[in-house]
DNA sequence: GCCGTTTTCGGCCCGACTGTTTTCAGTCG
C-alpha cells in the first residue's frame, strides 16, 4: 500500500518528491522485514513501528490503522482518484507510475490484463510519447513477469557468473574483471549480476559480452554499461570503468545501497561527495578513487569485508576500528555433517574421507539418517552397529590422516526424543539432530517439539534448524528466541547448512542467534564428494552473520573439538 | 514523511541509458 501512495503521489505532485520516497524506503523497510509487522506492534507498540528504518510517526498511524481496521483511509482516498493497480503494472520493466497513468488516462487500462490487451490490438503504440519500441518493451516485461523473473540462488548464479568471468578474462579485451552486486556480497539469491571492468576498447568489451554463447538478448548497450539478458533467466549488466576509477566504482557497485547511502552521508558530513568516479572535496578535487580501502581510510573507516554490507551495524564499527575479522574458508578444520552409502549419500564412507583430505580438512563427521528417514534408507538400530563398526574399523586400520567422528542424523520425533536407542547415542562422538516429518506443527507446539529435545541433554548439533528451501519451501514455525534460549542453557550448537538451496541458519538468523552467545558449526550435508565444494556458500553465510573463527566449532583443531563435546 | 555527534528545521544520492524527443522525461540501479 505504500508502494502504491508513493505512485500516486508522483503522479498527484511530484513536488512532493521526498515525501513519495520516504513511503518507498519505508515500504521496501517493511518488505525485508524478518519479524512479522502486527507482531512487532503487539509487542512493542507504536514505539516498536518507529524503531523500523524510515518509519515515523505518520507511517506507524497509518500501519496501526491498518493492523486494527483492515484498511488505510489515505489509501482508499487516493485509490479512488486513480484505480490503477500499480503494484502489478510498474513491476513490469520499463514501466513506472507515471507511464501507468497516462496508459490509464488515454486507453483506460487499470490492470495487467487491460495491458495485454492493448499490446495486442497494437493500441500502444499510436499514443502520444509512445512507440513501435515502447510497445515491443512492455510486451517483453509482461513476458519476462510470467516466465517467473524472481531472484535467483547464489549457487545457480554464481558459476555463471564465473564462467562469464573467466572468459572476459581470457578475451584479452579487459585489464581487470570483477564481480559486484549482490553476488560479491554473497546475498543466498541475487537478482541479476554485476560485473566491472577495465578495458582500453570499452566498444570490443560490449561486443564480446553481446556476442557470449550464455546471453539470450542485448537489453541495453552504451560506453559505459551494457545489459543482457542469460539464457539461465538472470539479467547482467557490464560495466567499463577507468582505471583510475575503479575503486571507486567497486565500492559503489558492490552496494549494498543502504550500505552506501550511509557512506555518502558519512562523506557529506566530512565536507566530501562521493560517487561512482571518486571521492572528492569540495572543489571536485579528487581525494581517493583508485583503490577502494583508501576510500574508506580518508572517509576514516576500516573496509568491511563485502558480506558485512548491508548497513547492520557495520558502519558505526568501521568509524571506530572495531570491525570483526570474519571466519574464512582457510579457517575451517573439518565437516560435522556428511553423508554416506549407509543412508542416502552416494559414496563410500572411504570415497567422502579421501575428499575431505584432498580438501585440507583434519576431521569428518559421518552422519547418515536415522530410520525415520524412511525415504533417506535411514538406518536402524541393527545397521547402525554395523556403521559404527566401520568407522571404528576405518579409524584404526586406514592409517588416513583425517579422522572420523562418529554421528547420525538424528530425527527429532513429533514429541521431542531422538530417533536412537539412549545405546546408540552414546557411541557417537555427538548427535547432530534435526526435523524432517510434521513440519506442519503450530509455532507452540514446534518450538516444544525442539526445547524439549535440547533440554534432554543429547543432543548437539542442530542440524538446518528452520527446515527452509529457498524459494520451494517455507521455514517451520518456530519462536527462535526461545530455542535460542535453550540452546545456550543446554549448550546446543546452530548448524549453517551450505546446501545453497538451504543455507539454514540464514544470515539474519545467524545474526540473532549470535547475540545469545551460541556456537555454530559449518557443514556441507553431503550427499557426494562434489558436494564438499559447497562449504563456501555456508561460509559465506557465516560471515553474512558476522562470525568470527572462535563462533564456529568446526575451526578447532580435533582435540578441542573433541572436549568441547564432551565439556 | 523521515531524521539528527553540524540541525527539531532543512536537508533528503545521482548518473546512465532509451525512446521519442528537438531539449527531455521516464526508468533503473
Amino acid at each position: 500500500m505504500f508502494y502504491e501512495i508513493a505512485d500516486m503521489l508522483e503522479i498527484e505532485d511530484e513536488k512532493r518528491i521526498f515525501e513519495i520516497r520516504a513511503y518507498r524506503k519505508a515500504a521496501l523497510s517493511l518488505e525485508t522485514m524478518q519479524e512479522d509487522v502486527e507482531e512487532v506492534f503487539r509487542k512493542n507498540g507504536i514505539e516498536g513501528l518507529r524503531e523500523i528504518s524510515g518509519v515515523g510517526e505518520g507511517l506507524a498511524k497509518k500501519i496501526i490503522e491498518y493492523i486494527e481496521t483492515g484498511r488505510m483511509k489515505k489509501y482508499e482516498e487516493y485509490k479512488k482518484k486513480y484505480p490503477i493497480d500499480f503494484a502489478g503494472l510498474t513491476q513490469i520493466q520499463t514501466l513506472g507510475a507515471r507511464k501507468a497513468f497516462r496508459l490509464y488516462k488515454s486507453l483506460g487500462i487499470r490492470n495487467v490484463d487491460d495491458l495485454k490487451k492493448a499490446i495486442a490490438d497494437h493500441r500502444i503504440m499510436e499514443l502520444e510519447g509512445f512507440g513501435q519500441k515502447s510497445e515491443a518493451e512492455l510486451r517483453k516485461g509482461l513476458e519476462l513477469i510470467e516466465s517467473g523473473g524472481g531472484r535467483m540462488l547464489l549457487g545457480t548464479a554464481l558459476p555463471e557468473a564465473e564462467a562469464i568471468i573467466g572468459k572476459l578474462k581470457g578475451s584479452g579485451l579487459a585489464s581487470r574483471v570483477e564481480l559486484a552486486g549482490s553476488c560479491r556480497r554473497r546475498r543466498e539469491t541475487v537478482g541479476d549480476l554485476d560485473i566491472l571492468v577495465t578495458s582500453e576498447v570499452p566498444g570490443k568489451v560490449m561486443d564480446f559480452v553481446a556476442g557470449l554463447g550464455e546471453v539470450e538478448s542485448v537489453t541495453l548497450k552504451g560506453p559505459t554499461k551494457t545489459t543482457v539478458r542469460l539464457k539461465i533467466g538472470l539479467s547482467c549488466d557490464i560495466r567499463v570503468l577507468e582505471r583510475k576509477s575503479f575503486g571507486a566504482g567497486m565500492q559503489y557497485f558492490i552496494g549494498s545501497k543502504d550500505h552506501n547511502v550511509k557512506v555518502r552521508q558519512i562523506a557529506i558530513k566530512r565536507g566530501y561527495k562521493l560517487n561512482e568516479y571518486g571521492l572528492f572535496d569540495m572543489e571536485d578535487r579528487i581525494i581517493a578513487a583508485e583503490d577502494e580501502e583508501t576510500i574508506y581510510e580518508k572517509l576514516g573507516m576500516q573496509m568491511p569485508e563485502p558480506e558485512m554490507r548491508e548497513n547492520r551495524g557495520e558502519i558505526e564499527l568501521a568509524l571506530e576500528h572495531r570491525l570483526p575479522r570474519l571466519v574464512q574458508l582457510s579457517d575451517i578444520r573439518g565437516d560435522l555433517h556428511v553423508h554416506t552409502l549407509h543412508s542416502d549419500g552416494n559414496n563410500t564412507l572411504e570415497e567422502m574421507v579421501g575428499e575431505a583430505g584432498r580438501r585440507g580438512l583434519e576431521y569428518v563427521g559421518i552422519t547418515d539418517h536415522s530410520k525415520s528417514e524412511y525415504v533417506a534408507r535411514g538406518m536402524d538400530e541393527a545397521r547402525f552397529q554395523k556403521y559404527s563398526k566401520e568407522i571404528d574399523d576405518f579409524n584404526e586400520k586406514s592409517g588416513s590422516k583425517v579422522k572420523v567422528l562418529k554421528s547420525a542424523e538424528t530425527d527429532i520425533l513429533k514429541d521431542g526424543s531422538l530417533d536412537f536407542s539412549n545405546k546408540a547415542l552414546d557411541e557417537m562422538d555427538y548427535v547432530l539432530a534435526s526435523i524432517h516429518t510434521s513440519l506442519n506443527m503450530s509455532k507452540d507446539e514446534m518450538t516444544k517439539r525442539v526445547i524439549k529435545c535440547m533440554e534432554s541433554g543429547r543432543m548437539n548439533i542442530f542440524a538446518h534448524p528452520t527446515d527452509r528451501l529457498i524459494n520451494e519451501r517455507a521455514p517451520i514455525q518456530l519462536d527462535l528466541d526461545k530455542v535460542f534460549e535453550a540452546a545456550r542453557e543446554n549448550n546446543v550448537v546452530m548448524e549453517i547448512d551450505s546446501f545453497p538451496n538451504r543455507l539454514d541458519l540464514n544470515d539474519e538468523n545467524i545474526f540473532r542467534a549470535r547475540k545469545y552467545g551460541l556456537k555454530f558449526s559449518v557443514d556441507t550435508d553431503s550427499h557426494r564428494t562434489g558436494h564438499m565444494d559447497l562449504l563456501k556458500y555456508g561460509v559465506w553465510t557465516a560471515k553474512r552473520g558476522w562470525l568470527t573463527r572462535e563462533d564456529v566449532i568446526n575451526t578447532m583443531p580435533l582435540v578441542k573439538l573433541r572436549r568441547f563435546f564432551k565439556g
